[in-house]
DNA sequence: TATTGGATCGCC
DNA sequence: GCGATCCAATAG
């Protein structure tokens, strides 16, 4: 006899990104992101993510309607929206909701948990504080871009699962935005100390 | 066709 | 605080 078991993840079914916008996003947080590039396994646990909806939200990239870039929040949940921004940075969301309603949750920050030297070396850091604690450095340190837009989630090269972790779930304004601000949208790991910010984060 | 500013990051 | 650096969205 020993004590070693295997920790199990289960990738999550389609029908966990087909609810409302707002149920899924609380949900992912403390879920598994996968990323299969080459081969090569990275990996990290989610602690930080804010949901983006559509006509009621003007901070969203929906609030206008369909448009090229967009489309695929107005689509089925369960695949990836990758988006450029700032000239430099991608920033990686996961569609939820069903067909012909628009939303889409923005994951923030993660927790390295496997392939942590392939981060630090795409992200040219060592301070291991510093490698996923935001939306465009996740996407770094994860191999990330716009290849992946689109991604089906039940693929094999980017998913979510869940391997059993519950972490207390604190909830907040959004990060970077000039409209909707109001509206307490994101959600991350009370006290973990990859949440993109440390002073915002109980 | 031109302009504007962004769901960011890292350095000053 | 500010510049980097691209491009989507909107206005003309």
């Amino acid at each position: 006899m020993n004590n070693f078991k295997p920790i199990a993840r289960l990738k999550l079914p389609r029908p966990f990104y087909q609810r409302p916008t707002l149920e899924v996003a609380p949900d992912l947080v403390g879920k598994i992101l996968v990323r299969k590039n080459r081969g090569v396994l990275t990996v990290g646990r989610i602690v930080e993510v804010e949901a983006y909806r559509n006509s009621d939200d003007p901070a969203s990239h929906a609030y206008r309607g369909v448009t090229p870039r967009n489309r695929l929040m107005f689509g089925e949940g369960g695949v990836l929206y990758v988006y450029f921004i700032y000239g430099m940075y991608f920033c990686a969301n996961v569609v939820t909701d069903k067909n012909g309603v628009a939303g889409a949750v923005l994951i923030r920050a993660v927790e390295p948990v496997e392939g942590i030297e392939g981060m630090r070396r795409r992200r040219k850091t060592r301070s291991d504080d510093n490698l996923t604690n935001g939306p465009g450095k996740v996407c770094t340190a994860l191999a990330i871009d716009r290849r992946l837009n689109g991604a089906d989630l039940q693929g094999e090269s980017i998913y979510l699962a869940d391997d059993g972790e519950r972490m207390r779930v604190g909830i907040s304004e959004r990060i970077g935005i000039r409209s909707g601000k109001e509206k307490r949208w994101r959600f991350f790991a009370a006290g973990n100390k990859f949440v993109s910010r440390i002073r915002f984060n109980r």
